[in-house]
DNA sequence: TAAACATATATGTTGCAACAAATATGTTAA
DNA sequence: TTAACATATTTGTTGCAACATATATGTTTA
């Protein structure tokens, strides 16, 4: 279904305007659909975001700056983030010797199961696209940022 | 600058994954842009939103169902969003006579005078796209919906 | 080395979002 | 015509998000 159809206007004052909203209709589309899937497991679309940051670094931990800087949304606030995920025992903290400023967060083994018992591949099977088709799409918006 | 280099994230699943994590990241980027745009002008981009909707039927009035069916976000919560719009005065409601459950909704005159002060144009400056990538856009995301 | 600055994280507050359920009115069909 | 269902909107509740500010530690420089 296209944009026009979906929020019921036929005009848009330019392709680029038009693209704007659809970037912002096609996020919030996506995001529902991914609250409703998590939810299953208790957990929020940003929530598994860090818990798959961490995976990546497993054994090994890194600071909640850093696991800001690779996060989808650049405002998160990450502090109280990881006060619920640690709250769930899915990821946990120790403070860092080198720097008592910051703590080391690495994800839990229940935190692994929990990465393990979903269906990862939801992630994938969402987006109606070709590989060719996905990466002209991924192009576009990394353009679009300037 | 690429996705890659943004959320410091060199591998992923697939070429769908990573356009999904990439509609994600710049809706995010673009929504922060917007909210500190508009916060200028004490609203947000959701009410921004209604109030053009409502703008496009003036001096016309439509029910709370009819904008939420054009919206971006299908999960709003329209009722209270009213409210708080028409405690600002930007908008105003009257009991439908035909229909006594339904409100018709319409843009008040501070509503459309908040809306002319205000520079659209941003909307279109934010992405740096050509009207053939935009278009290209456009499409790929109708396409990934499904 | 002490003051100024930078960095890492936490917290108080306010208001919005999400979910479920309620209310009120309208429509349909036995 | 009344019970069952559908629709339009509101509201209670809970928890999260955003913003500013605080705290604590680390780094730099005069």
């Amino acid at each position: 279904m296209k944009l026009e159809e979906e929020i019921q206007q036929q005009k848009f004052k330019s392709p680029v305007q038009k693209a704007l909203l659809n970037i912002i209709y096609t996020a919030n589309w996506l995001q529902n659909k991914q609250v409703a899937y998590f939810k299953m497991y208790g957990i929020t679309p940003t929530q598994f975001n860090i818990l798959r940051i961490l995976r990546g670094q497993h054994p090994n931990s890194i600071s909640a700056t850093e696991i800001k800087s690779r996060m989808l949304d650049k405002n998160s606030d990450v502090s109280r983030l990881l006060d619920r995920l640690t709250a769930k025992n899915l990821v946990a903290k120790q403070t860092c010797p080198e720097d008592r400023r910051a703590f080391n967060v690495f994800i839990t083994e229940k935190g692994l199961s929990l990465l393990a018992s979903m269906d990862e591949s939801v992630d994938e099977n969402i987006l109606s696209l070709t590989d060719e088709q996905a990466k002209e799409l991924s192009h576009l918006l990394d353009i679009s940022r300037g």
